[in-house]
DNA sequence: CGATCCCGCCACATT
DNA sequence: AATGTGGCGGGATCG
């Protein structure tokens, strides 16, 4: 029956789209049912589009029907086919021809027919698995959508998740390069690895869940943290393909998102995914949890991913059965090891990448990070992918794209920073609007920088981090020292004190996309080491890569560096750490990620340079926890980090010893005096970012100017929870302290802090402890406790006041998770020797503490001299510019 | 009625 | 300004 309704139907549906569609191929003769051939078919629209009509109509008649339905059924659910439709399908095949078949199918409207997994067999029929080397296959998406009587738009869909995968990349402007699946191994091996590091525990957790929860929960959440950092996410789809045209953007969602479901998939033990869990864990940054519509719209992005992978053979769907009920979930079939390295046809320049696929991993981090354009570059070679996705955008851009403002920043990457951006955007405006009360904005202000994309800088050793550009600083975080002596090289340039605005002295910032997280440590160090050696194997040379790539300036972030020390990097096992790792050196600062679980050995540190960050997650970890995660366990005070002897760090911490090692670690780093001067991250995974700022520096440490935003000074930590959904912020204003240094008195006090988080907090419970300290475990009470005091201290925008005072305990973070945000204050107690510290660190950091005079002042002029500057410009500045 | 997910508006990026 | 991209979510369909 369909068929002939459809005929006449036919002209509903399919009407509108059609111009391509199937239907006209097969449609085509509609009327004529039975009968007759096919050829009619063509007819019915003579269309406009001959030449694509031929090929459509090949097209269609060589498969697409035929498989489509038998495909799809099977496909999907063997369920709905079967009967029904088939009997009458084969009926009518048989009986009439293709012709009426295809008016049928036409017609029928079915969604089904035009389901997103169809199409995508259709589109996967087109071309080979596996292409020869040699010959290239470049997609024309008009045509293809043509060809398969789609828009464009759904085009769109089906090749952002095959470049996900790499199976294409983008080439210039529509047109896309096939291929294939030679490099999916590669492809699920980098995600493989980037997914334990981030999302291990989560799906974990998660499958169990249950339970433990809080606790977990916690922990978690740190690891999340690093994870995202990590997250290769970025990696691949930048580095291939699209990146170019990602970084820009929001890429974020299907590219993104569809590596990160695979990444479960890959991570999970029983590779079974549940679209819920999906969707919570993939609902990163946002904050509040709820939401439901944001919940809404991520699982229906995750059909429409699905689909693809279904097409692709890589899931099936399944459902579960959980104590509510049956759940649709997707099972993974495709392949699980991954042998060793891939292949990569590519041929082209891949070749660069010796590195083990981790290590690639990391690359792609670190490529994030560059420029864009650098970022091409890396990336190119990084997979093997070809440059040939550099084109878009990028490329161009540029020259004169606004964008490009990036250079200087010189790190970050694509995603992380868009992630960071939007953490920054909502800071911002929440900022700007708080602020815009001369209230101030503190020097620091890291929102601001954030905002931009710009924002990450890094030190790199080697490079620079601080590098500064010229003007616009990025961020720069006060390491201690100064650095710039001691440390030789680029150091100096960080030395914002002498016209670089931004940098400081050996502040490294770091801006770790992936996850965002972004962590800023000072440390003095004096000497930071700078270090940085790449001595590390892979990943100095991928730091050296990266920062080759990238001018000078730029810095790099995450990355990779390792510290590398000569002596030992550490590292590599894991892969997350290598990915993670960058570098470090250097620096001053340090990021950390706070993760527990991993830790990894990283080992960054030189001995002599401190290396800081290590980007390395562990490193993350370590600082972070050390300072201010609490994770855990432990509790530990926090120790800063920071400080020169992180060398001893270098040695290793702790492998992947959750807490212990850390614990050490942070340990010795509280006998450093310095800390490390916070963190701000922005934690993919699950959740919502975590800033954290450690307190102690506090003073001034911090602040980043961002461009225009004055931004919030922090000497705290923030720290999201856990949860997914939201986000936490937790402010210690160290500052206060007697410790602090005071800098630049201004700082000092509470001043420093001024959040406006209004957006964030809506969502997101705040905490702001003066002091810094917070328990760890929090409860709720203390929170609470935490609260007012802080309020008072801080000068908080109204709105967080107000968001403090709300919402809290409420927020499940707070209740829940324990996340947080604890340990921060003991390193107030910790000795560090703030004075000892700071000076360096004042000023580098500060600068001109002197000049600073008053926080408010300096805040205000942060404020407009960011604000001032272009948005090109922006960037994470941080102090420096306020010189003054 | 919940699970799917097509469809296409429309914002943003690039040309 | 035109065009390419692609986020996003209303609402239709499926089961």
């Amino acid at each position: 029956e369909n068929i002939f309704d459809r005929s006449r139907m036919a002209p509903r549906t399919p009407i509108k789209n059609e111009p391509v569609d199937l239907s006209k191929q097969k449609g085509c003769t509609p009327e004529r049912n039975p009968i007759t051939p096919v050829k009619l078919v063509d007819r019915p629209q003579p269309d406009p589009w001959t030449p694509t009509a031929n090929l459509k109509m090949l097209v269609s008649a060589a498969s697409p029907d035929m498989r489509d339905r038998e495909k799809k059924k099977e496909l999907f659910r063997p369920i709905e086919n079967s009967e029904q439709s088939d009997t009458p399908d084969l009926l009518q095949y048989d009986m009439v021809d293709d012709s009426t078949v295809d008016e049928f199918e036409k017609q029928r409207p079915s969604r089904k027919q035009k389901s997103l997994g169809l199409l995508c067999q259709k589109f996967l029929a087109r071309y080979p698995s596996y292409p020869l080397s040699t010959e290239k296959t470049t997609i024309s998406l008009d045509e293809v959508a043509s060809i398969l009587g789609v828009e464009r738009r759904r085009i769109y869909d089906i090749v952002n998740v095959l470049e996900s995968l790499h199976l294409v990349s983008r080439v210039a402007k529509n047109q896309y390069c096939w291929h294939g699946r030679h490099n999916l191994s590669q492809t699920l091996k980098t995600l493989q690895e980037a997914g334990e590091l981030q999302y291990r525990e989560l799906m974990t957790f998660f499958q169990h869940k249950e339970q433990d929860l809080e606790y977990k929960f916690g922990e978690r959440k740190k690891e999340t943290i690093p994870d995202s950092q990590d997250r290769p996410l970025l990696d691949f789809s930048e580095p291939d393909c699209t990146s170019a045209s990602a970084n820009s953007r929001k890429d974020k969602s299907l590219r993104i998102m569809s590596q990160k479901f695979v990444m479960l998939f890959l991570v999970s033990k029983t590779k079974i995914v549940t679209l819920d869990i999906a969707a919570k864990i993939l609902i990163e940054e946002t904050q509040d949890t709820v939401d439901h519509s944001k919940f809404k719209t991520k699982v229906r992005r995750l059909y429409d991913i699905a689909n693809v992978l279904t097409s692709l053979g890589l899931i099936k769907k399944v459902y579960v059965t959980e104590e509510r009920g049956r759940k649709p979930a997707f099972k993974w079939i495709g392949p699980v090891e991954f042998p060793g390295k891939t292949d990569e046809l590519r041929g082209n320049s891949p070749t660069s990448d010796p590195l083990p696929g981790t290590q690639r991993g990391a690359c792609a981090l670190y490529q994030r990070c560059a420029t864009g354009k650098e970022r091409f570059t890396r990336h190119a070679s990084f997979n093997g992918m070809q440059p040939c996705e550099g084109s878009r955008r990028k490329v161009s851009s540029e020259p004169n794209s606004p964008r490009q403002e990036r250079q200087a920043c010189i790190v970050n990457s694509d995603e992380y920073c868009s992630k960071m951006i939007n953490l920054a955007a909502v800071c911002r405006q929440k900022i700007e609007e708080d602020t815009r009360n001369p209230s101030t904005t503190s020097p620091l202000s890291v929102l601001p920088v954030l905002g931009d994309s710009d924002f990450c800088v890094n030190p790199l050793p080697q490079t620079v981090f601080p590098v500064v550009q010229a003007d616009v600083p990025s961020l720069s975080l006060p390491n201690g020292i100064s650095s710039q002596a001691p440390h030789t090289s680029t150091p100096a340039a960080s030395k914002t004190e002498n016209g670089k605005p931004t940098l400081l002295p050996n502040q490294s910032f770091l801006c770790f996309p992936s996850s965002s997280l972004f962590m800023l440590c000072g440390s003095l160090q004096e000497n930071n080491l700078r270090e940085t050696l790449p001595t590390t194997g892979d990943v100095g040379n991928r730091s050296a890569e990266a920062q080759a790539a990238i001018p000078p300036t730029v810095c790099q972030k995450r990355s990779s560096h390792k510290c590398t020390s000569p002596s030992a990097p550490v590292d590599d096992e894991e892969p997350a750490a290598k990915k993670q790792t960058m570098e470090q050196c250097d620096l001053p600062l340090s990021l950390v990620v706070p993760k527990k679980p991993f830790e990894s050995p990283k080992a960054e540190s030189t001995p002599g340079s401190g290396c800081t960050s290590a980007v390395h997650l562990e490193a993350f970890h370590l600082d972070l926890t050390s300072p201010a995660v609490p994770e855990a366990s432990s509790k530990e005070s926090i120790k800063p980090l920071g400080s020169q002897e992180q060398e001893k760090r270098s040695q290793n911490k702790d492998p992947d010893e959750p807490s212990p090692g850390k614990e050490h670690i942070c340990k010795e780093n509280a006998s450093q005096p310095f800390l490390p001067q916070y963190l701000y991250v922005q934690p993919t995974g699950l959740s919502s970012f975590n800033f954290l700022f450690s307190a102690n520096q506090a003073p001034g440490a911090i602040s980043l100017a961002a461009n225009q935003l004055p931004s919030l000074s922090v000497p705290c930590v923030v720290v999201p929870s856990a949860a997914l959904t939201s986000f936490p912020l937790v402010c210690s204003p160290t500052i206060t302290s007697p410790l602090s240094p005071v800098p630049d008195g201004s700082f000092s006090a509470a001043a420093s802090v001024n959040l406006s988080m209004s957006s964030l907090a809506s969502t997101t419970p705040v905490f702001v402890g003066t002091t810094a300290v917070v328990t760890p475990k929090v409860s709720p009470a203390p929170l609470g406790d935490l609260q007012q005091p802080a309020h008072p201290a801080l000068h908080l925008s109204p709105v967080l006041a107000r968001s403090c005072g709300a919402v809290k305990l409420d927020s499940p973070v707070c209740m829940g998770h324990p996340v947080t945000l604890l340990k921060l204050q003991q390193p107030l107690s910790t000795p560090l020797t703030p004075k000892s510290i700071r000076p360096a660190c004042h000023e580098a950091f500060f600068k001109t503490p002197g000049s600073l005079g008053d926080p408010v002042t300096w805040k205000k002029n942060e404020g407009n001299q960011t604000r001032n500057a272009s948005s090109a410009q922006r960037r994470l500045e941080i102090s420096s510019t306020s010189p003054d």
